[in-house]
DNA sequence: AAACAATAGTGTATGCTGTACACAGTTTTG
DNA sequence: CAAAACTGTGTACAGCATACACTATTGTTT
């Protein structure tokens, strides 16, 4: 939303001008097209098409665009990163974009490795691996609250660009004193990675709301409003029992330890 | 959202056709706007409007949209969850939804939720906490793959509807005998949604693959390939080391145990 | 140096989107 | 029976991604 303002702009959008799929699973319109789009956004984020010889010289540079478009976003959202807007920001036409990515989707997954960066490297010397986990995970909910933008896209099925992949690294050197076996290791990446994000999702969400300048009562009352229709409610005997029985540690916005 | 490819939908399009906030965070348009929106989609969620007794009846209901919603998402992706498809597969116009949802985004929260349903009942009796849980997980990740749009919209602030809380419930009561306090009940149900999250992911991402007419081998050749740009890159020696040292565990697509 | 080819950025156009608005028909209330 | 409140329709519009045709620019080939 996936906007998020919330929902609009989400991030699946087909192709939106152009053709069309409306068909029926079963009877897809070109089976291998998808797969081709998945290898393709996989390409455009690892390999850089080669300069052509001939041709006047680009003004831009990807770089730039993929910068302009992190900007946007940061300002005013998911919702807010349109072509128009992304152009608009670097001074040229927003047709101009597609001579540099051939649609918004793959500026979008240029975009989102880029502003997830790389994670910071170790200060000091190295600690246990359950401290060096911790300073990940910190790192990694930092990261999404800085940029609240990128809760706002789908987890699923995205290309995993190189910085993605440098987070991935990062973490694995935090474990690396474990000894655990490398399949339990990838299991580990997965693990820590959703549960990071499922714990800093109201943070993300409080990060979100400050940045639309709305006041953390406000967002708070908000949020705590869905909860607390449980309570007192025949149908959520246990989640009332536990909302009711002492504070809303959920409307702590830093569940992280 | 989004054919889904994946961009594009998403969900956070602040407001399509009408008034448009591109402001700066720091002077926002109208910070109460957003609070009342939170808590207006939270009420849209709960509270059904009082038939008005004057005017002629309605000939649809919310059920009706919501179920036809679900089954053009089923169908077709999230990207194909347009107001017009949704009012097409019912026979009414697209504008005749308006009386029945203030927006789309309404419509959307109301077919999430719905979408979800509850989680299974027990069937036998009662195990322990452990296969208790073990069942919530792998009836949420059944879920979840049986409709992978689901996946596609973001997972922060969304209002939480009456049969989301009821997946917390039973996995509260999957945990009611392991004494846990309060506060670690809370935390719990945030680490273990988001480990099932986490860790349906590539299934989710086969599920929709499958559902788009992708023969499994293509999928998995997309998925991995960015995996396997690590390997032999020096950039990434530990991730390098462990996808070389044995198999791809990776393109496993069931890492939940 | 001249002719050519390939590119970069522009301008314009299109189809789809969500949704505002004004209407006509219907049902209940006074 | 008139007024009020609603339902579904028709039309209209702005915003979006993007296709296409154009020109100006540049390196390559002759």
């Amino acid at each position: 939303m996936t906007g998020r303002t919330a929902l609009g702009d989400m991030r699946s959008p087909a192709t939106k001008g152009g053709r069309r799929r409306e068909d029926h699973p079963q009877t897809p319109t070109d089976p291998e097209s998808d797969a081709l789009d998945l290898k393709k956004r996989s390409e455009l984020l690892w390999e850089a098409p080669p300069r052509p010889s001939r041709g006047s010289k680009p003004t831009m540079s990807r770089e730039d665009i993929v910068q302009a478009a992190i900007s946007v976003a940061d300002r005013n959202g998911l919702a807010a990163l349109t072509m128009a807007a992304v152009a608009e920001r670097l001074g040229f036409t927003t047709m101009a974009l597609y001579r540099y990515f051939p649609n918004k989707e793959a500026l979008i997954d240029a975009s989102v490795d880029a502003a997830m960066g790389t994670p910071p490297p170790r200060s000091g010397p190295r600690e246990s691996w359950r401290q060096e986990v911790y300073a990940w995970a910190y790192a990694k909910r930092a990261m999404l609250i800085a940029r609240p933008w990128l809760a706002e896209l789908p987890f699923v099925a995205a290309p995993h660009g190189p910085n993605w992949l440098s987070w991935h690294e990062a973490l694995l050197e935090a474990l690396a004193d474990t000894g655990l076996s490398p399949e339990d290791l990838m299991d580990m990446l997965s693990v820590v990675h959703a549960y990071v994000s499922g714990a800093s999702d109201t943070a993300i969400s409080l990060a979100r709301a400050r940045s639309r300048g709305m006041a953390d009562e406000l967002w708070a009352q908000a949020v705590g409003r869905d909860l607390c229709r449980a309570i007192h409610n025949p149908r959520y005997p246990r989640l009332s029992a536990i909302l009711t029985s002492q504070s809303g540690g959920i409307l702590d916005a830093s569940p992280l330890p």
